[in-house]
DNA sequence: GCAATTTGACCCCG
DNA sequence: CGGGGTCAAATTGC
């Protein structure tokens, strides 16, 4: 009855701007709970229009516990509002599609583990509840490449590369001309028991991987990586049985 | 004044 | 019984 999928995505976006991380829809805090053994609250929100769209799809964004920097944000349901929202496509045509949160609230730089992980390395997706973690192989160059974590290795459980590729690759079809980047990636699972071979359109990573949009002065440039070396087919790496079960 | 957040209570599941 | 998730009333911000 209710498709539902998980979806794990990390979200680092630090120094800069942190906060508001916009993933193309309008959500609804409800709730805000304190989890036990993690040190932030997790805050759960609801799509807006929930009763409206009948979009019954919820996010819950929790922090890591050391870095604050990182944003877990899980979203579970599908989203059934296209509507005045931004996906920003189908709508009237808005010059830009991006949309800047920049909080100079707080802006405290951070020094210590994450700084040149912020933007490039960010995001990694890890399948929690399914081992394949394990089974997942080394990436080319994500984050190997221009990253230099020296004792903080990102992802300590493993990596998505395709994910990641996704990631990136949506970020880049999705705005190809923006000075701004931001992505994420997406580890899709399988659903709350039902349906295990998922099959996702472009439409519904789409909506997933919404481009978020950050102004800065800072050097960002590393999607180079992604495409080139990505040989993964266009049907969708997501097919790999061995990471959903 | 309205709408979104806040915060505690309630509920459901293991 | 506890943890996690949602609801609902109150509060705050716009």
């Amino acid at each position: 009855m209710m498709p539902g999928w998980r979806d794990h995505v990390r979200v680092s976006s630090e120094n800069l701007l942190e906060g508001p991380h916009d993933d193309g829809h309008s959500w609804r805090k409800y709730g805000q709970k304190d989890i036990l053994g993690a040190k932030y609250p997790r805050s759960y929100y609801r799509c807006t229009y929930r009763n409206t769209q009948n979009c019954w799809a919820t996010k819950q964004v929790q922090r890591s516990d050391e870095d604050p920097t990182i944003f877990e944000v899980t979203y579970r349901g599908t989203h059934k509002c296209g509507n005045g929202n931004q996906p920003a496509s189908t709508e009237k045509q808005e010059h830009k599609s991006n949309k800047l949160y920049l909080n100079n609230n707080n802006y405290q730089p951070l020094q210590s583990q994450d700084f040149l992980l912020d933007f490039r390395a960010g995001l990694w997706a890890n399948t929690e509840g399914l081992d394949s973690k394990e089974t997942a192989p080394s990436f080319p160059s994500t984050s190997s490449g221009c990253l230099k974590s020296e004792n903080h290795s990102i992802s300590p459980s493993g990596v998505l590369d395709y994910s990641n590729i996704f990631g990136s690759f949506s970020s880049l079809f999705m705005s190809p001309g923006t000075p701004e980047l931001s992505y994420f990636s997406v580890s899709q699972m399988n659903n709350f028991g039902d349906v295990l071979n998922t099959q996702h359109s472009e439409s519904d990573l789409t909506e997933l991987v919404s481009a978020n949009t950050s102004a800065t002065n800072s050097p960002i440039m590393d999607l180079d990586f992604s495409l080139d070396h990505v040989e993964l087919d266009p049907n969708f790496p997501f097919d790999t049985p061995e990471i959903f079960s």
